[in-house]
DNA sequence: TTAGTATATGAATATATGTTCATATATGTT
DNA sequence: AACATATATGAACATATATTCATATACTAA
């Protein structure tokens, strides 16, 4: 028994979209810069435009495709946004492979 | 102390570019069928093809790319080349974002 | 050696993606 | 209201990516 010959289940349409569309927000090295400094402190756009040397549009369309999949969030104060990590299991997730990467 | 306004220690290059391409390899659905299958059982590259209706060529191009990236290997056994799992780490990583994509 | 099967590869193509520039919107201050 | 600052957005562009088709290579058996 169990000679492993059942048939493969398949990933399901959705299950696999969410995944895919979960490792691709980790596949850029922008949104991953972004992540990781989120992950030390909320930052406004300009503070991540600063830090990470990027254009403040380059960070705005960024934090816009993350903000869509939930990845962070964000507070107003007066005209400034300061933005923070929305998903505790995404950051784990990069910061597991960080380690990882850095470690063999 | 620890006001948290210490400063932010940069991702270097090298972790940010393992780190990136291991979360690409993640990202494309075709590839994410590939390896969640792997992780069930060794398969031929015809095998593969068939239990997920993709073509030879299909196959064997990102097979190409995750062999390049160690995440699989492949034994030969005459004409036949059967492939399996290479880096348990990241087919963990696959599994538990799985997991997490069906369970909320 | 010839034929047959399994896999790999290169070129072509269509599509997706990331960045930049210019500009719009939103809020606060005077 | 006029102005300054912070952020968002749309269009244009260059580059990356995935798939397909055609064909090459590798191994096996007759």
């Amino acid at each position: 028994m169990n000679e492993n010959n059942e048939k493969y289940e398949q990933l399901d349409e959705e299950t696999l979209f969410i995944v895919s569309q979960t490792f691709k927000a980790l596949s850029d090295p922008t949104r991953i810069r972004i992540l990781h400094l989120l992950g030390e402190k909320e930052c406004s756009v300009t503070e991540i435009a600063e830090e990470l040397s990027l254009m403040q549009s380059t960070v705005s369309h960024q934090l816009r495709f993350l903000k869509n999949l939930r990845l962070v969030k964000f507070r107003r104060a007066g005209t400034t946004l300061f933005y923070s990590i929305d998903d505790e299991h995404v950051l784990a997730l990069l910061n597991q492979t960080i380690h990882h990467a850095r470690h063999d």
